[in-house]
DNA sequence: AACCAGGAGACAT
DNA sequence: ATGTCTCATGGT
């Protein structure tokens, strides 16, 4: 397994090109996103996210100030809108309690991730995409579609915990020089493998991910240009 | 018209 | 430790 991680990896790269994520500017929006994309469609987050600018609304200082029932609409679009406000009212208070975004910057990683896991409403998923995007953290992002995906290429079995595949990708990739760089591409092309090939063709030869592609939940052979 | 989307927490077993 | 339920909008 080890070593073929990085072959995978430079197939999805071939395929797809550089994703160029996260899809944020600032720091901070990075892990509002991250919250926010929770079980929810990126495009539903994007409205969100735009209520939340047009209302000046994007700082932790805005969002703790904010009415909770007005941030709830305000994320409405996001759905899971009064859990998202709460989660989103916790980190930025969080945020806040600790200093700042420059303070926590300079947090190393493990206690960074254990204080994240800390926080009502960050799991490890968002954790992660926290560390890894936000603040440029050598940290594997596990999701849905990462096990699906080495699920059917026969890699694992699916149903590991988190932090055991997450060290298993982490491991696997060890060797490899610009990490941040790498598990950054590798994850946004996972979730963008996901989302293009089922949708464009249903019936393409590749390693499906959708979970009603045709495919089903046979491990594939990966043949061609795609994982 | 079901099904799904870049999960996590509460709670029961 | 391991399952099950809930939270909710918008696109296909």
């Amino acid at each position: 397994m080890p070593r073929s991680l990085y072959r995978i990896y430079r197939r999805l790269y071939a395929c797809h090109g550089p994703q160029h994520w996260w899809p944020g500017d600032t720091r901070f929006e990075i892990m509002v996103g991250a919250v926010l994309t929770q079980n929810a469609a990126w495009t539903n987050v994007e409205r969100a996210i735009a209520n939340l600018r047009t209302r000046g609304a994007l700082t932790p200082e805005a969002i703790v100030a904010a009415h909770p029932r007005r941030l709830a609409a305000w994320l409405r679009p996001s759905g899971y809108f009064n859990v998202k406000a709460r989660r989103l009212r916790a980190l930025c208070r969080w945020i806040i309690d600790e200093g700042g975004l420059r303070r926590l910057a300079r947090r190393d990683t493990e206690t960074l991730r254990r204080d994240l896991l800390a926080v009502h409403g960050i799991g490890p998923e968002t954790a992660d995409d926290i560390l890894l995007y936000a603040f440029d953290r050598p940290v594997f992002v596990i999701d849905a579609y990462t096990r699906r995906l080495f699920r059917r290429l026969g890699l694992i079995d699916g149903n590991e915990d988190y932090e055991t595949l997450r060290a298993l990708f982490e491991r696997g990739l060890a060797r490899c020089r610009d990490k941040v760089a790498l598990f950054n591409e590798y994850h946004a092309l996972i979730v963008r493998h996901a989302k293009e090939i089922c949708r464009v063709r249903p019936r393409c030869g590749h390693c499906c991910l959708a979970r009603s592609c045709p495919v089903g939940d046979q491990r594939t052979e990966d043949r061609g240009q795609c994982a």
